[in-house]
DNA sequence: GTCCAGGGAGCAG
DNA sequence: CTGCTCCATGGA
Protein backbone atom coordinates (compact mmCIF):
# COMPACT_ATOMS: atom_id res chain seq x y z
CA UNK A 1 0.00 0.00 0.00
CA UNK A 2 1.49 3.37 -0.76
CA UNK A 3 0.22 6.96 0.46
CA UNK A 4 0.34 10.35 -1.17
CA UNK A 5 -0.18 13.41 1.73
CA UNK A 6 -3.32 15.56 0.31
CA UNK A 7 -4.59 19.40 1.05
CA UNK A 8 -8.34 20.23 0.45
CA UNK A 9 -9.21 16.96 -0.22
CA UNK A 10 -12.47 14.51 1.06
CA UNK A 11 -12.63 11.55 -0.48
CA UNK A 12 -15.97 10.51 0.60
CA UNK A 13 -17.28 13.83 -0.70
CA UNK A 14 -15.67 13.35 -4.22
CA UNK A 15 -17.03 9.87 -4.72
CA UNK A 16 -20.86 10.06 -3.26
CA UNK A 17 -21.54 13.54 -5.38
CA UNK A 18 -23.02 11.75 -8.14
CA UNK A 19 -20.33 12.22 -10.59
CA UNK A 20 -18.91 8.36 -10.73
CA UNK A 21 -20.69 5.52 -10.29
CA UNK A 22 -18.35 2.41 -10.64
CA UNK A 23 -17.14 2.50 -6.63
CA UNK A 24 -17.75 0.42 -3.85
CA UNK A 25 -16.76 0.35 -0.24
CA UNK A 26 -14.13 -1.98 0.64
CA UNK A 27 -13.40 -2.30 3.76
CA UNK A 28 -12.28 0.95 5.26
CA UNK A 29 -11.61 2.54 2.06
CA UNK A 30 -13.30 1.85 -1.16
CA UNK A 31 -12.50 0.03 -4.78
CA UNK A 32 -13.15 2.22 -7.46
CA UNK A 33 -13.13 1.03 -11.50
CA UNK A 34 -11.97 3.41 -14.05
CA UNK A 35 -11.03 2.29 -17.73
CA UNK A 36 -9.24 0.02 -17.60
CA UNK A 37 -8.04 0.74 -13.58
CA UNK A 38 -9.05 -0.99 -10.70
CA UNK A 39 -7.86 0.23 -8.08
CA UNK A 40 -8.34 1.04 -4.06
CA UNK A 41 -8.26 4.08 -1.92
CA UNK A 42 -8.74 4.97 1.66
CA UNK A 43 -8.67 8.19 3.31
CA UNK A 44 -7.10 8.97 7.23
CA UNK A 45 -7.34 12.49 7.45
CA UNK A 46 -4.87 14.01 5.33
CA UNK A 47 -2.78 11.41 3.83
CA UNK A 48 -4.69 9.02 0.81
CA UNK A 49 -3.94 5.35 1.17
CA UNK A 50 -3.76 3.49 -2.54
CA UNK A 51 -2.94 0.13 -4.36
CA UNK A 52 -3.41 -0.82 -8.02
CA UNK A 53 -2.40 2.64 -9.73
CA UNK A 54 0.54 4.73 -9.77
CA UNK A 55 0.81 8.00 -8.11
CA UNK A 56 0.35 9.90 -11.69
CA UNK A 57 -3.01 8.10 -12.10
CA UNK A 58 -4.00 9.45 -9.05
CA UNK A 59 -2.85 12.67 -8.77
CA UNK A 60 -4.16 13.34 -11.84
CA UNK A 61 -7.37 11.51 -11.74
CA UNK A 62 -8.85 13.13 -8.39
CA UNK A 63 -6.94 16.41 -9.64
CA UNK A 64 -4.69 16.32 -6.45
CA UNK A 65 -2.48 18.65 -8.71
CA UNK A 66 -5.03 21.69 -8.59
CA UNK A 67 -4.80 24.52 -5.90
CA UNK A 68 -8.49 23.42 -4.56
CA UNK A 69 -7.79 26.22 -1.85
CA UNK A 70 -7.61 28.88 -4.99
CA UNK A 71 -11.02 27.21 -6.06
CA UNK A 72 -12.48 27.54 -2.67
CA UNK A 73 -11.57 31.26 -2.09
CA UNK A 74 -13.31 32.11 -5.25
CA UNK A 75 -16.54 29.93 -5.00
CA UNK A 76 -16.83 31.83 -1.44
CA UNK A 77 -16.72 35.39 -3.47
CA UNK A 78 -20.38 34.51 -3.99
CA UNK A 79 -22.91 34.34 -0.69
CA UNK A 80 -25.06 31.65 -2.28
CA UNK A 81 -22.12 29.16 -2.43
CA UNK A 82 -20.93 29.31 0.91
CA UNK A 83 -23.07 27.14 2.92
CA UNK A 84 -22.38 24.45 -0.05
CA UNK A 85 -18.24 24.58 0.22
CA UNK A 86 -18.10 24.97 3.81
CA UNK A 87 -20.12 22.08 4.83
CA UNK A 88 -18.67 19.71 1.27
CA UNK A 89 -14.92 21.54 0.93
CA UNK A 90 -12.63 18.90 -0.81
CA UNK A 91 -15.16 17.99 -3.07
CA UNK A 92 -12.62 17.52 -5.97
CA UNK A 93 -14.31 16.87 -9.62
CA UNK A 94 -12.88 13.33 -11.14
CA UNK A 95 -11.00 13.18 -14.46
CA UNK A 96 -13.02 9.78 -15.35
CA UNK A 97 -12.38 7.73 -18.05
CA UNK A 98 -14.60 9.56 -20.97
CA UNK A 99 -16.37 6.22 -22.29
CA UNK A 100 -17.09 4.81 -19.02
CA UNK A 101 -18.43 8.71 -18.27
CA UNK A 102 -20.34 8.60 -21.20
CA UNK A 103 -21.92 5.49 -20.63
CA UNK A 104 -22.64 6.47 -16.75
CA UNK A 105 -24.46 9.45 -17.99
CA UNK A 106 -26.80 7.45 -20.96
CA UNK A 107 -27.69 4.82 -18.07
CA UNK A 108 -28.15 8.24 -15.76
CA UNK A 109 -31.18 9.94 -18.40
CA UNK A 110 -34.71 9.86 -15.75
CA UNK A 111 -33.33 7.04 -13.55
CA UNK A 112 -31.28 7.39 -9.83
CA UNK A 113 -28.05 6.83 -8.75
CA UNK A 114 -28.57 3.48 -7.01
CA UNK A 115 -29.83 2.05 -10.26
CA UNK A 116 -26.95 3.73 -12.42
CA UNK A 117 -24.43 1.62 -10.39
CA UNK A 118 -26.14 -1.38 -10.81
CA UNK A 119 -26.13 -0.63 -14.84
CA UNK A 120 -22.27 0.21 -14.77
CA UNK A 121 -21.69 -2.85 -12.44
CA UNK A 122 -23.39 -5.06 -15.07
CA UNK A 123 -20.94 -3.46 -17.92
CA UNK A 124 -17.91 -4.34 -15.86
CA UNK A 125 -19.40 -8.02 -14.99
CA UNK A 126 -20.28 -8.78 -17.99
CA UNK A 127 -18.13 -6.92 -21.00
CA UNK A 128 -14.84 -5.84 -18.83
CA UNK A 129 -13.93 -9.02 -16.82
CA UNK A 130 -13.15 -6.70 -13.52
CA UNK A 131 -12.53 -3.47 -14.98
CA UNK A 132 -14.67 -1.34 -17.42
CA UNK A 133 -15.24 -2.83 -20.98
CA UNK A 134 -13.17 -0.84 -23.53
CA UNK A 135 -15.29 1.85 -25.81
CA UNK A 136 -17.47 0.48 -28.43
CA UNK A 137 -17.87 -2.98 -27.09
CA UNK A 138 -20.81 -2.40 -25.09
CA UNK A 139 -23.03 -4.07 -28.08
CA UNK A 140 -25.14 -7.22 -27.32
CA UNK A 141 -26.55 -9.26 -24.55
CA UNK A 142 -28.45 -6.28 -22.78
CA UNK A 143 -31.76 -7.93 -21.65
CA UNK A 144 -30.54 -8.35 -18.23
CA UNK A 145 -29.41 -5.43 -17.63
CA UNK A 146 -32.70 -3.88 -17.26
CA UNK A 147 -32.31 -0.64 -19.23
CA UNK A 148 -35.35 0.15 -20.06
CA UNK A 149 -35.52 2.41 -23.72
CA UNK A 150 -31.97 3.51 -22.59
CA UNK A 151 -30.51 0.05 -23.65
CA UNK A 152 -30.95 1.09 -27.73
CA UNK A 153 -28.70 4.37 -26.76
CA UNK A 154 -26.28 2.48 -25.52
CA UNK A 155 -25.98 -0.55 -28.31
CA UNK A 156 -26.01 2.65 -30.68
CA UNK A 157 -23.93 4.60 -29.32
CA UNK A 158 -21.44 2.07 -29.06
CA UNK A 159 -21.69 1.49 -32.78
CA UNK A 160 -20.60 4.98 -33.41
CA UNK A 161 -17.18 5.39 -30.69
CA UNK A 162 -14.17 3.56 -30.35
CA UNK A 163 -11.05 5.15 -28.68
CA UNK A 164 -10.27 8.04 -31.43
CA UNK A 165 -13.38 8.94 -30.90
CA UNK A 166 -12.74 10.00 -27.44
CA UNK A 167 -9.40 11.59 -28.21
CA UNK A 168 -10.29 13.32 -31.10
CA UNK A 169 -12.33 15.29 -28.04
CA UNK A 170 -10.25 15.94 -25.90
CA UNK A 171 -8.50 18.11 -28.45
CA UNK A 172 -11.24 20.19 -29.02
CA UNK A 173 -13.07 23.24 -27.85
CA UNK A 174 -16.08 23.16 -25.19
CA UNK A 175 -18.56 24.05 -27.67
CA UNK A 176 -17.13 22.06 -30.44
CA UNK A 177 -16.89 19.06 -28.45
CA UNK A 178 -20.41 19.53 -26.92
CA UNK A 179 -21.89 19.58 -30.44
CA UNK A 180 -20.23 16.72 -31.06
CA UNK A 181 -21.01 14.76 -28.04
CA UNK A 182 -24.73 15.46 -28.89
CA UNK A 183 -24.40 13.75 -32.17
CA UNK A 184 -24.45 10.39 -30.24
CA UNK A 185 -27.77 8.87 -29.69
CA UNK A 186 -29.11 9.29 -26.08
CA UNK A 187 -27.02 12.36 -25.97
CA UNK A 188 -28.07 15.49 -25.22
CA UNK A 189 -27.39 19.22 -23.49
CA UNK A 190 -27.37 17.96 -20.08
CA UNK A 191 -25.78 14.45 -20.37
CA UNK A 192 -23.13 16.20 -22.81
CA UNK A 193 -22.25 18.74 -19.88
CA UNK A 194 -21.58 15.81 -17.21
CA UNK A 195 -19.17 14.01 -19.86
CA UNK A 196 -17.34 17.74 -20.48
CA UNK A 197 -16.88 18.28 -17.20
CA UNK A 198 -16.09 14.70 -15.42
CA UNK A 199 -13.91 13.04 -17.97
CA UNK A 200 -12.91 16.21 -20.23
CA UNK A 201 -11.52 18.77 -18.24
CA UNK A 202 -14.23 21.82 -19.08
CA UNK A 203 -14.50 23.44 -15.85
CA UNK A 204 -16.87 25.98 -17.24
CA UNK A 205 -19.50 23.06 -17.83
CA UNK A 206 -22.72 23.50 -15.99
CA UNK A 207 -24.89 20.63 -16.13
CA UNK A 208 -28.57 21.28 -15.32
CA UNK A 209 -30.91 18.54 -13.87
CA UNK A 210 -34.30 18.62 -11.51
CA UNK A 211 -32.03 19.29 -8.50
CA UNK A 212 -29.82 22.50 -10.18
CA UNK A 213 -33.29 23.73 -11.17
CA UNK A 214 -34.44 23.59 -7.86
CA UNK A 215 -31.39 24.31 -5.92
CA UNK A 216 -30.73 27.67 -8.34
CA UNK A 217 -33.99 28.96 -8.43
CA UNK A 218 -33.89 29.28 -4.54
CA UNK A 219 -30.55 30.77 -4.42
CA UNK A 220 -30.96 33.20 -7.48
CA UNK A 221 -34.21 34.57 -8.23
CA UNK A 222 -33.61 35.83 -11.22
CA UNK A 223 -33.68 31.79 -12.21
CA UNK A 224 -37.26 31.55 -11.54
CA UNK A 225 -38.44 31.75 -15.22
CA UNK A 226 -35.66 30.56 -17.27
CA UNK A 227 -35.29 27.24 -18.74
CA UNK A 228 -32.21 24.58 -18.15
CA UNK A 229 -30.02 26.04 -20.94
CA UNK A 230 -30.78 29.85 -19.75
CA UNK A 231 -30.13 28.68 -16.34
CA UNK A 232 -26.93 26.72 -17.16
CA UNK A 233 -25.62 30.20 -19.12
CA UNK A 234 -26.82 32.64 -16.25
CA UNK A 235 -24.07 30.45 -14.05
CA UNK A 236 -21.41 29.77 -16.93
CA UNK A 237 -21.56 33.86 -16.78
CA UNK A 238 -21.40 34.19 -13.57
CA UNK A 239 -18.65 31.72 -12.12
CA UNK A 240 -17.00 31.36 -15.24
CA UNK A 241 -13.98 28.84 -14.81
CA UNK A 242 -15.49 27.58 -11.72
CA UNK A 243 -18.95 26.94 -12.92
CA UNK A 244 -18.36 23.36 -13.21
CA UNK A 245 -17.33 23.08 -9.40
CA UNK A 246 -19.76 25.03 -8.53
CA UNK A 247 -22.67 23.31 -9.80
CA UNK A 248 -21.05 20.17 -8.23
CA UNK A 249 -20.79 21.53 -4.68
CA UNK A 250 -24.80 23.10 -5.40
CA UNK A 251 -26.16 19.38 -6.49
CA UNK A 252 -24.14 17.38 -3.69
CA UNK A 253 -25.23 20.19 -1.00
CA UNK A 254 -28.68 19.85 -2.06
CA UNK A 255 -29.23 16.32 -2.18
CA UNK A 256 -27.62 16.02 0.95
CA UNK A 257 -29.99 18.03 2.46
CA UNK A 258 -33.25 15.60 1.65
C1' DG B 1 -50.39 2.00 -5.37
C1' DT B 2 -48.05 6.37 -6.47
C1' DC B 3 -44.42 9.43 -7.31
C1' DC B 4 -40.01 10.45 -8.86
C1' DA B 5 -35.38 9.92 -10.76
C1' DG B 6 -28.18 13.59 -12.75
C1' DG B 7 -33.28 13.63 -19.88
C1' DG B 8 -33.76 12.96 -24.77
C1' DA B 9 -36.33 12.08 -29.05
C1' DG B 10 -40.14 13.05 -31.75
C1' DC B 11 -43.64 15.84 -32.99
C1' DA B 12 -46.94 19.85 -33.12
C1' DG B 13 -47.34 24.53 -33.11
C1' DC C 1 -37.08 27.81 -32.10
C1' DT C 2 -40.09 26.39 -27.78
C1' DG C 3 -43.35 23.33 -25.43
C1' DC C 4 -45.48 18.92 -24.82
C1' DT C 5 -45.60 13.83 -24.40
C1' DC C 6 -43.79 9.48 -24.08
C1' DC C 7 -40.35 6.43 -22.89
C1' DA C 8 -39.03 1.42 -19.13
C1' DT C 9 -37.80 0.56 -14.72
C1' DG C 10 -36.79 0.42 -9.82
C1' DG C 11 -36.17 3.00 -5.48
C1' DA C 12 -38.57 5.38 -1.82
Amino acid sequence: MQSIKTQDFHLQHTLDSGQVFTYNVEGEGYRIIDGAYSFFVQQKGDVLFYEGVDEPFLIHYFRLDEDHSQVIEELQKHKQLKEAVTAYRGLRIIRQDPFQCTMGFLCSQNSNIPRIKKNMQYFVDRFGNGVFPKAGTILSNLTQARLGYREQYIVETNKQVNETFFRSLEGMSYPQAKERLMELPGVGPKVADCILLFSLDHLTSFPVDVWMINVMKELFPSCRKKTPPQIAAFAQRKFGNYAGYAQQYLYHWKRMQN
